[in-house]
DNA sequence: GCCAACGTTGGC
DNA sequence: GCCAACGTTGGC
């Protein structure tokens, strides 16, 4: 079992839209970086949870809890001229980007916004707020995880 | 809108 | 394999 944070720009995707998806799920699609892709490749398990990450907004925050529902697998989105995120270099015989779905459990009981967790010198390394990470999911340790879900209800 | 930090590309 | 140029991310 692993636990995970997966970003998303609201106005593009928002834990809102993932609720309002049929069952609640949706293929997370688009990413287009090797270790990002090894991550949902390689690394993934379905049962999985992963934190819903609001990023490019006011305030970047942790919203919601979802549930990885399918493992790895190729993404189609990289096949298709019609789409945005379109990988000319990307293979259906041999694909290059993958995605896993994801489905939405709950919103946290109150937003964790960057700034706190970036002040909660409890949560040690997290990759989140290590200077210069930049990539759209990073691990996080059972204790990180546990110690978020204290932090939605010890403050605010 | 700015820009630091990274990742990718492609010429050599 | 090096590295300059360029593109992207994402906080601020």
């Amino acid at each position: 079992m692993n636990y995970w944070l997966m970003k998303s720009e609201p106005d593009a995707f928002s834990i809102d839209d993932l609720k309002a998806r049929p069952k609640r799920r949706e293929p997370w699609d688009g990413v287009r970086n090797y270790q990002v892709r090894n991550m949902m490749r390689d690394q993934m398990k379905k049962g999985d949870l992963a934190f819903f990450y609001h990023s490019n907004c006011k305030p970047p925050a942790i919203v919601g809890i979802m549930e990885i529902v399918k493992e790895g697998y190729p993404d189609t989105t990289a096949f298709d001229p019609e789409e945005k995120y379109y990988d000319p270099k990307s293979d259906p015989d041999n694909p290059r980007w993958f995605m896993v779905d994801v489905k939405y459990k709950r919103h946290l009981k109150r937003e964790i916004p960057l700034q706190e967790l970036k002040e909660e010198s409890q949560l040690g390394d997290f990759a989140l707020t290590r200077k210069g990470s930049r990539l759209s999911i990073v691990p996080v340790t059972e204790q990180q995880w546990e110690h978020i879900l204290a932090m939605e209800s010890g403050k605010g």
